[in-house]
This record gives C-alpha cells, structure tokens and sequence, in this order.
RNA sequence: CGCGGGGUGGAGCAGUUCGGUAGCUCGCUGGGCUCAUAACCCAGAGGUCGCAAGUUCAAAUCUUGCCCCCGCAA
C-alpha cells in the first residue's frame, strides 16, 4: 500500500519511522517548511524532514495545503495517508486524494481533547488514564470516527514531554496496526461518543503558575506545562521558571507564593501556595541556566525575603 | 545592530561602585566521634577569576575588542 506521511514534530517520527518497519510503502513525507530555530534564528528542519532525507524519502514542505501542494500529493498516488502533528489543517480537496482517506494519529482518548496539545490538558486537568487515538480525519476538527486506542496511566511525575515521548512510541504501533487493518479491509471506524473537550495549543500565560492554587494544581500545570511554554512566576520582577516540584503536605505554614530556602547540607526550596508547600526541584532565574532548587538554595544563602507572584 | 541578565576551584553564589595576597554555602579526599548517619569535629586537595590586548608599581575589579550561556521579544 502506497502510504503519504504527514508530520513535523519530533513526536511524528517514532510513526514514521513504525510505519516503514511494517513494510509500508511510503512514498513521499508531507511536513512544514524549515522554521527559524532558537535565538539566533537559524532556519531547521523538521525532525521529520530529517529523518525522511536521511531515509532519502521524497519531502513535500508545505505551510498550507495549497494548489502546488495538493499536485505534489496527487503525483504520488497515495492510497492512504498517515498524519501525526502534521501542524496545519488538510483541506477537504486534499483528503479526496487517497482512497482510504487521512488517518489521523491524535495522542488523547478521543472525544476527549480535540486539539494541538492533547497532552498538555491532560496533565494540566489531572487525569489518570490517558491515551491515544487513530480516526479518520474529515473537516472538523479532530472529529472523526475512531479505529483504535490504546490506553495508558498518568504517572503524576511525569510532564507533559515525557508522556508525550510514550505516547509518541506506542502511538506509532497503533497507528501501523490501524494502517494493516485497513489494508487487510478489516478496519472498523467507529464515530467518536463520550464528553467532548478540546485542547487548544498552550500560550505562554497557561505557564502564569497561580500560587494561590492549591499544591497539586500547581505541581500539574508545572508538568503540563513542560517542557513547552514553560511554568513560570515572577521574582523581583523578572521571570523565574521551575522546571520541576514536588508537594510537601508536611509544610503547611507557609502563605501562597513565599519561599523557605533551607540551609547548608538540608538546602531545599519551599514555596507556600493555597494548601501545602512545593518544594522545587528544577528552577532557573532569568538569566540563568535550569539548576535544582537545591542549588539555587545554596547560592542565595538563608534570605526570608523571597516571594513570588 | 531588538531589550536585558550572566561567565570567579566540581555545583550554586559573594567580591567589581572606590584596583592592593581568592571568600561563602555545599561537594570531594583523608582522619576523628558514633551502634549508625545526609549529623558533628579536624585536616587537605582543587581556581589561566570566559578569551585577548591596553592602562598601572599592582587588575577578578578600570578601558577596548571578541567568544559563550540564558531570560524577554520575534
């Protein structure tokens, strides 16, 4: 079967690579234009186009789904086409194209969290299962009727990019199996029921932390929120993110946003929200490169004076 | 030229304003104490103060140029 894939982001290559172990003919790689990376600008590929020139695959970099880009996938015949993260919507035009359609590889238990960062929400809303989904794409938006899921625990540790990096690799087994099930005639799409929510992509104010909020609140937005955009609070009035916390429930006296740095080998950071303490152990001060809390304890000596807001 | 912070033993920092022998909290090594320990005590090793040039009797500190890291913005 003459396969299109369709990705960007490293969390797409696990598929594609998944895809050419299961023997798939995959005739051509769809992903977004080379982007400016980082500070200085330089102009990147796409880990997908990475991976597809290193496979010497032919890549089609398109922003849109525009007249050229609907030729280029046209002239490869497609019988199928496989899309994980691709980054940009397919026009109705463009899903014709293959016989067996778009198949969509979503990281949420659809119809929970339609949308760019399924994950994020996730973690940020505290669910303890969550998953993955391939469906059929059609014109709305993460609509479509649903072939297979796989499951999987929320480990309350782990942040978003972790469980994205899981969810990438299983999800790319699913999605072959789904690939052979079709091919095989015996893929079965079923429409999509249960609660709807949707998972719009995070902007940097989702990574504001509240610390008013009580402790396990804070602790999932801070996981939900990493690696990308990132938890963040403001002390004396410059960023401060944290990388990483865990609660304190024993630490109970301290008012929302104030830190308790502990001294000499006990060095800790606490930090007072609604309920119990976090205690952070992944912070980087503006201008500074990510160090453990401890750490930054050290170098701060014993101040009282440290709040956040 | 987008704005800003930073580079000081292995880690995190102070010292720079006003030049004058390298400091703090840890870590590490050895020893002591202890049933024991991330506790405590004693001793020790470890630094081209990002790089280069300049000023000076003397530069981590002042001047100039350059490199690298990071926050914001894009």
């Amino acid at each position: 079967m003459r396969v299109l894939f369709a990705g960007t982001p490293a969390v797409a290559v696990p598929s594609l690579n998944a895809l050419l172990d299961a023997g798939f003919d995959v005739v051509g790689v769809l992903t977004r234009p080379d982007a400016p990376l980082g500070r200085k600008r330089v102009l990147t590929p796409s880990p997908v186009a990475a991976r597809a020139e290193e496979l010497g695959l032919p890549v089609i970099k398109a922003d849109k789904i525009d007249d050229d880009a609907v030729a280029a996938i046209s002239a490869l015949a497609p019988d199928a086409a496989a899309i994980v993260a691709y980054g940009a919507l397919i026009p109705e035009r463009a899903l014709a194209i293959p016989a067996h359609g778009w198949i969509n590889l979503h990281f949420s238990l659809l119809p929970a969290w339609r949308g760019a960062a399924p994950v994020q929400h996730s973690v940020i809303a505290g669910d303890e299962i969550t998953g993955a989904s391939t469906f059929l794409l059609e014109k709305g938006l993460d609509t479509g009727p649903v072939f297979g899921q796989l499951t999987e625990s929320v480990d309350p540790a782990l942040t978003s990019g972790e469980l994205l990096e899981r969810l990438s690799h299983s999800g790319a087994v699913l999605l072959a199996q789904t690939l052979a099930a079709i091919q095989a005639g015996r893929a079965v799409p079923v429409p999509q029921s249960g609660e709807v929510s949707l998972a719009p992509k995070l902007s940097i104010e989702d990574g504001h932390l509240d610390w008013q909020q009580p402790a396990l609140a804070l602790r999932r937005r801070i996981n939900g929120v990493t690696p990308e955009p990132g938890a963040w609070t403001t002390w004396d009035g410059a960023r401060f993110k944290i990388g990483a916390a865990v609660p304190r429930p024993d630490v109970t006296d301290l008012p929302p946003g104030q830190v308790r740095l502990g001294s000499g080998s006990s060095a800790v950071a606490l930090v007072g929200t609604g309920s119990s303490a976090l205690e952070l152990q992944r912070v980087q001060p503006a201008g500074k490169k990510m160090m453990s809390g401890a750490d930054w304890a050290r170098g701060l000596g014993q101040r009282e004076d440290v709040v956040f807001k």
